[in-house]
Order: C-alpha cells, then sequence, then structure tokens
RNA sequence: GGCGGCGUAGCCAAGCGGUAAGGCAGAGGUCUGCAAAACCUUUAUGCGCCAGUUCGAAUCUGGCCGCCGCCUCCA
C-alpha cells in the first residue's frame, strides 16, 4: 500500500502540489539540520517537529523513507566560538552535537536514516568541486573556488529572484576575488590559526552551501524527492545548493521543496543574532510537567498553527494548547474503561482515519487534523461521560484508532492517560506543587474524613490548602477523588 | 529598492468562489454538601478598509492602511 493523495506546496513553483516521489513507494528526503555551536531553540524544534511529522505521514502510507539530515560540524561561527572558549572544535561541536541529540529525544523525532557531518565528507565535497570546476562552473581565485552564478542559467528561479536585484544586495567581502559579486564560495583556502584540510585546490574548509550537495547526492542520489528546511534557507542556501548540484549532475536536484515558517516572539522571528530565543532543553527544564508530557504538549502547540505560517510563542496560547491535550486525553481515559463495540465499528473507523488522513494529506494541515480529533472526542464524550448506557454514538475502539495514529502521525496522546493526569516529574520526589506525593495522599485522605463526619468547612480548607499548591481535587461518586494537578 | 507573507470572534486558529471548522476563555443549565471535572445549550449577518469582477467573495482583481520576513550567518 504505497498509494497516497499527498499534495505539498513546492517553494519552487509556489503552488501546491501532487507528492510523487521518482521511485514508487520510496522517498527521499533531505532536510537542513544544525550548525552545532550553540544549543537548539524553538525555531529548530518547529522545523524538526514539521519534517517529523512529514517523514511520519509518508511512513503511515507506506513509504519507504530514505531520510537525510546533515550536520554542520565546521564553519565560522563554530571557529569563533572555539576560539573564545579555548577549546578544540572538537569539543564545542560534540558538546553541541551531544545537546541536539538530547534535544530531538526530548521532541520526540524519529531518526534519520542518515545524519553526515560535513568534516567525514570532505572528499565528497572536493569531487563535485573537481567536477564544477571541469565543467567551467566554478574557478579557483586568491586560494578559494568560487562557483560561477552566471554560468548557471536556473540561479534566483527558486527564490524567485532576479540576478539584477541580487546584484544590489550582494557583497564582496575584503580578500574576496571573485568574477562577480554574486559568486559564491565552494572552498575558502586556509588562513592563519583556523583548521584546514588538503584539497588539490590547495589547504583549506568547505564553504557553507557544498556540503548538503555532496551528502544528498552519496546517500539519495542526484536527484532528491524532497528538500526541506527553515524558510531562512531558501536564499542562499537552498538557491546555491540547487544551482551547484544541477550544474554538477545536470539533472533536477530536488523535486520538491518545502519550507517551514518561523517562530516568533511578539510578532518578530525568534533568531539568535536578535537575541529573542527560547532554548529547546531551558523549555523542558523549566516545564512543570514530566518530560513525556512537556513534549506533546510543545507538539500540540506548533502542530495547530499550519506548517507554513509563522507562529507567535505566547504564554497564552501555550496554555491553551495544554488545555486542549487534557481534553483529548480526558477522553482517553475515559475511553481506556469501554469495550469495543459492535455494528458500525469499521465504518467509523474508516470515517475517522479518512478524515484525519485527508488533512495532513493537504499540504500537512496539522490544524484541521487536530480539529478531527476533537470531532471524534465530542462525539462520544457524552456516552462515555453517562455510564455508557444505551447505543454508542461512535465505536469505542475507532475513536481509540484514531488516537492512535494520531499518536504515529503527529506524536501526541502516546502518554498513558493516568500518567497525563496525575503524573509527578519523578515519583517520590517533589513536584511542582512543592508536595510529595505522600504528603498529598495524606491530605486527601484527612479531607476524606472530614468529608464522611459531614465537616466540610474543614474538608473544603483542605481542598482549597491542595488548590493553592497547585493541586486540584475531583470527587469523584463512588470513588476516590482524582489529583490533578494545573 | 527587489521579492514574499500576514491581518478571520476576548485569545489561538482552519477555510482560499457557494453562503464562517476546531480549541481556549465567557454565559446559562445538569450533576455536586459546596466545588471541580464531565456533559448539554450558547457566543462573528461577518472575515483590516475602499472599490470592482461574479447569480454568489473571507476566498478572485485593483487601491489603501497596519504588521512581519528574505535579499548578510540563521530552522
Amino acid at each position: 500500500m504505497t498509494s497516497s493523495n499527498i499534495r505539498l506546496y513546492n517553494s519552487l513553483t509556489r503552488t501546491i502540489e501532487p507528492f510523487v516521489p521518482q521511485t514508487p513507494g520510496e522517498v527521499r528526503m533531505y532536510v537542513c539540520g544544525v550548525t552545532v555551536y550553540d544549543d537548539c531553540h524553538l525555531g529548530h524544534a518547529r522545523s524538526q517537529m514539521v519534517f517529523d511529522t512529514l517523514h511520519r505521514l509518508f511512513l503511515e502510507t507506506g513509504h519507504r523513507v530514505r531520510y537525510v539530515r546533515n550536520i554542520t560540524d565546521i564553519d565560522d561561527k563554530i571557529i569563533r566560538k572555539a576560539r573564545e572558549a579555548g577549546r578544540p572544535i572538537s569539543e564545542i561541536t560534540g558538546r553541541y552535537i551531544d545537546s541536539f541529540h538530547r534535544d530531538m529525544v526530548r521532541l520526540g523525532i524519529l531518526s534519520p536514516m542518515a545524519e553526515p557531518r560535513a568534516t567525514e565528507f570532505l572528499s565528497g565535497m572536493i569531487t563535485l568541486i573537481e567536477r564544477l570546476l571541469s565543467v567551467g562552473a566554478a574557478y579557483p581565485s586568491g586560494g578559494d573556488v568560487y562557483f560561477r552564478v552566471r554560468r548557471f542559467p536556473g540561479y534566483g528561479e527558486l527564490s524567485h529572484q532576479v540576478l539584477a536585484d541580487l546584484l544590489a544586495g550582494a557583497r564582496i567581502e575584503p580578500g574576496e576575488e571573485k568574477e562577480d559579486p554574486l559568486d559564491f564560495v565552494l572552498w575558502k583556502g586556509a588562513k592563519e590559526g583556523e583548521p584546514s584540510y588538503p584539497s588539490p585546490f590547495g589547504e583549506g574548509r568547505p564553504g557553507w552551501h557544498i556540503e548538503c550537495s555532496a551528502m544528498s547526492l552519496h546517500y539519495l542520489g542526484p536527484t532528491l524527492d524532497l528538500h526541506g528546511g527553515g524558510l531562512d534557507l531558501l536564499f542562499p542556501h537552498h538557491e546555491n545548493e540547487r544551482a551547484q548540484s544541477e550544474a554538477a549532475t545536470g539533472v533536477t536536484f530536488s523535486r520538491m521543496w518545502v519550507h517551514n515558517g518561523f517562530v516568533t516572539t511578539r510578532e518578530t522571528k525568534m533568531s539568535k543574532s536578535l537575541g529573542n530565543t527560547r532554548q529547546i532543553r531551558n523549555f523542558f527544564e523549566e516545564s512543570p510537567y514530566p518530560e513525556e508530557v512537556t513534549r506533546e504538549w510543545l507538539r500540540y502547540f506548533f502542530l495547530s498553527t499550519h506548517y507554513r505560517s509563522p507562529v507567535d510563542f505566547t504564554d497564552q496560547a501555550l496554555a491553551s494548547a495544554k488545555l486542549a491535550l487534557d481534553g483529548l486525553y480526558q477522553c482517553l481515559a475515559l475511553l481506556s474503561e469501554a469495550e469495543e463495540t459492535r455494528q458500525g465499528a469499521e465504518d467509523d473507523a474508516w470515517e475517522f482515519r479518512r478524515a484525519f488522513m485527508e488533512a495532513l494529506s493537504a499540504d500537512l494541515d496539522t490544524p484541521v487534523a487536530l480539529s478531527v480529533l476533537h470531532a471524534a472526542k465530542s462525539r462520544i464524550n457524552p456516552w462515555l461521560a453517562s455510564g455508557r448506557l444505551g447505543r454508542a454514538p461512535a465505536d469505542p475502539g475507532a475513536v481509540r484508532a484514531l488516537f492512535e495514529l494520531a499518536g504515529r502521525t503527529m506524536g501526541v496522546l502516546r502518554v498513558d492517560p493516568s500518567r497525563w493526569v496525575t503524573g509527578l516529574r519523578e515519583a517520590g520526589s517533589k513536584g511542582p506543587s512543592g508536595l510529595t506525593e505522600e504528603e498529598i495522599s495524606h491530605l486527601v485522605i484527612l479531607r476524606e474524613e472530614a468529608r464522611k463526619n459531614r465537616d466540610f468547612s474543614k474538608a473544603d480548607a483542605i481542598r482549597d490548602r491542595l488548590k493553592e499548591s497547585g493541586i486540584v481535587l475531583e470527587d469523584q461518586p463512588g470513588g476516590p477523588p482524582r489529583i490533578r494537578r494545573i
């Protein structure tokens, strides 16, 4: 089962197109990873989440996914960071690669098929540069090697820029000896005190763009089905990658280009140069919830906006996302007590799946997919909440299957509902309330005794005290009260 | 200056030619010792403003206002 109806917005054509891989049932997908000189922020989180969801969607629709995500471990900023810290480059990159991987685990991102590092691919890059030199698309100059932009007729097509306009903003750094201001560097000649590698063009290091061309060629061949990354990579990074790859291979570099929108704070782009970033690790460490809960909370928050729109990171929107997810978990908890039914089960399962998959297939419309979850919840909740009397309005098994589908594709609703509602960070430790589990249950017992004796003022006093600590008690008929943390 | 995006209820957010999904918050109700949760009902004659195209526009066209992004490293 490899047929799918997935449509995606292609930045190259600026239209939504059917996604048709060159080999049926197999997806060759390359996404730009990170440059490892600092901890990742929420902008990286969103981007990885978007392409993770796409990755999962391809898997769900029966594709074999050959997903490659690079790590840039040699560049100016890394060198500067190492110099400032007085530490070796490898120590800096090692630290931030570890940090990146830790963040990917926190976010629940599926591992790619390969995660090549630039420094491991020097020979591939050198081969590619030699190829570009031999066809006249590149030239050596002053110890560097440059790509001859005007030699590539399609330059500017991806970012929809015309050469003349680009020229106005182009610049030549001191020491560069370009034929044309638009040309970009493929190989940087070694400078005093900088790390360098041997090459036929002399000692030096690769330019930024060439690694992606070399690595994608190595793992996925000359033509990708899909190339992704943040919108800020569109120009110049992807434009240049495309130019150099196609100049070298003579064939289409990527059939489809997908770019995600930014995370903003107060409606301005979150970026390191503006100093308004929020780190992923920082968000998790400050979260009052366990990691598995925080993960889904963040995922739900980001996926409740379409991937191409900007997302403003606000406390209010974040709180709203948590409450919406809580509602879904409430349904999941009730659902776990219900049996599968009866007639119509297959119809329900089919209908839910169809609606959900259609939303994701329509240019990854995750907000609509999430609304399908809420629609299913609304349909079955009255019946679940009223003791499951009479005919079920939908098959509980079908709703559960829908939630599992959401888990597989969007990475939400995977936590055990009882843990979702009551979980502390670690059993026995003090939670965000400042109370241990034992202290809480002791207070709950005291209150139950007071209630039994109809000493309601005492019972209410205990409940108020717990509430001040962020613990809400919900009395249930014929059972112990439920403990919920806010 | 060039290229592009956005502006939908108190907030978040879909829809992109056929008469406004969903979530959060709010209001009323059921339940409860009282609450909370849950459940039920309810909340945009209107989608920045003004023209126009159309039988019909939030959706298309033109103009205007406001906000944001890329063009330099950036997810």
